[in-house]
DNA sequence: GTCTATAACCTGATAGAC
DNA sequence: GTCTATCAGGTTATAGAC
């Protein structure tokens, strides 16, 4: 039903990264990112891109075509690579969360506007392409899921969604609200960045906490 | 420079709730927190309202000054209260969490699509309206600040910008991401909304345990 | 494959009757 | 104050020349 190319084969085996029709998946995912589907005039993309409009049409035949292939890409980059981190049989609880929390940064540093990106879909497009995404849940015996009990004991006193929220939170949240942020707390760019590096080491540190929080030995009793 | 109420005055002394011109804005309310500005067409709002389209451009001249009005009170929405919360000499600083938290959350559950709003707002219009509301930095000796130094220490190891970032993450981010994670862990409005009253309770401990871990005594030394 | 010209459509806003 | 009818402007998409 779905394909990235709408129109017929190169005849070469290799994508080339620098043809017409990567150019403007390229420049399309610039402007989307930053504007939102809305907000996106076909002709911002075609001048981001130094093409022609009509090429837009010619390649992807309509904006929302092209709008779904960039979506869904920008999807699979928020799960890409995650499942293997959390069922991996050879590192322990705290490593997982390091590395978790630190590969997140590091793919947010590289593309802020992410988050808000994706929360404007979540909200205009609440069932539409969530579904699409490989967003697999986790086997019950994965490895993240054993090393949890373990640590907090098998009736922990709060739900391990908390904790999930607040990792996801304290990671994305900032890159979704950074304009503000920078703007109320006089921080440019570059210092808000080293601020995010500093939240690889200390996210880690307070999950850990929570979910010890949490844990079946309660502080009270 | 700029008026709520474009028109001639009623004549009335107390405005009516129900006039067309509140029921106008209500619904602009409605939609464009639901949509968004770009994605919003006037004649949603109309629809919205039982109104014929032509009388959005009557009360408000235009699209965008209607948004402005209902914008304005969205973000006041977000800062109401909270200073005095923070500069109360009265209270204590886990009281002056819970408060906030309880206050922050009971919002936002009254309002669900306010933080989807704020963040499409906040990328769309960097500075624009960003000054106009009363975000008015506390005073340097505000309740809060001194009774934050007392728990961490006058040195405490990391910023409590880290700190300030967590709570409201742990406390907005959830609902701005709620449709997707209502679909990833199957949970239906009732069970998001008593998940949200739990964090009532737990976001304040896991504040505090935030700011010790990072107070002056380091747990290392 | 790429460009120009233009069609087809949609949206915000206004004029004028009631 | 409210409605109907319509305009002006802008946007997506296509037809057809090169």
């Amino acid at each position: 039903m779905f394909s990235p190319n709408l129109h017929h084969d190169t005849g070469d085996a290799m994508t080339d990264d620098f043809s017409t029709e990567q150019k403007i998946k390229q420049a399309a995912q610039r402007v989307f990112l930053k504007k939102g589907y809305a907000a996106t005039r076909t002709r911002d993309i075609a001048e981001e891109a130094g093409f022609n409009p009509a090429l837009l049409n010619y390649y992807f035949r309509s904006k929302e075509k092209l709008f779904e292939i960039v979506m869904l890409e920008n999807m699979q980059m928020f799960v890409a690579g995650v499942v293997g981190i959390l069922t991996d049989d050879a590192t322990t609880l705290r490593q997982k969360l390091h590395i978790l929390v630190s590969h997140y940064i590091d793919m947010l540093q590289a593309n802020p506007d992410l988050p808000a990106f994706m929360i404007g879909e979540i909200r205009d497009n609440p069932d539409g392409l969530m579904e699409k995404i490989g967003f697999s849940k986790l086997p019950p015996d994965a490895s993240i899921l054993m090393q949890w009990r373990t640590l907090a004991g098998e009736n922990g006193t709060f739900k391990p969604t908390h904790i999930m929220m607040n990792l996801i939170a304290m990671v994305v949240f900032p890159f979704a609200t950074a304009p503000l942020i920078r703007s109320r707390t006089a921080m440019d760019r570059t210092a808000f960045s080293a601020l995010m590096e500093e939240r690889k080491e200390l996210i880690p540190m307070w999950i850990e906490q929570m979910i010890l929080a949490g844990a079946t030995t309660n502080p009270k009793s």
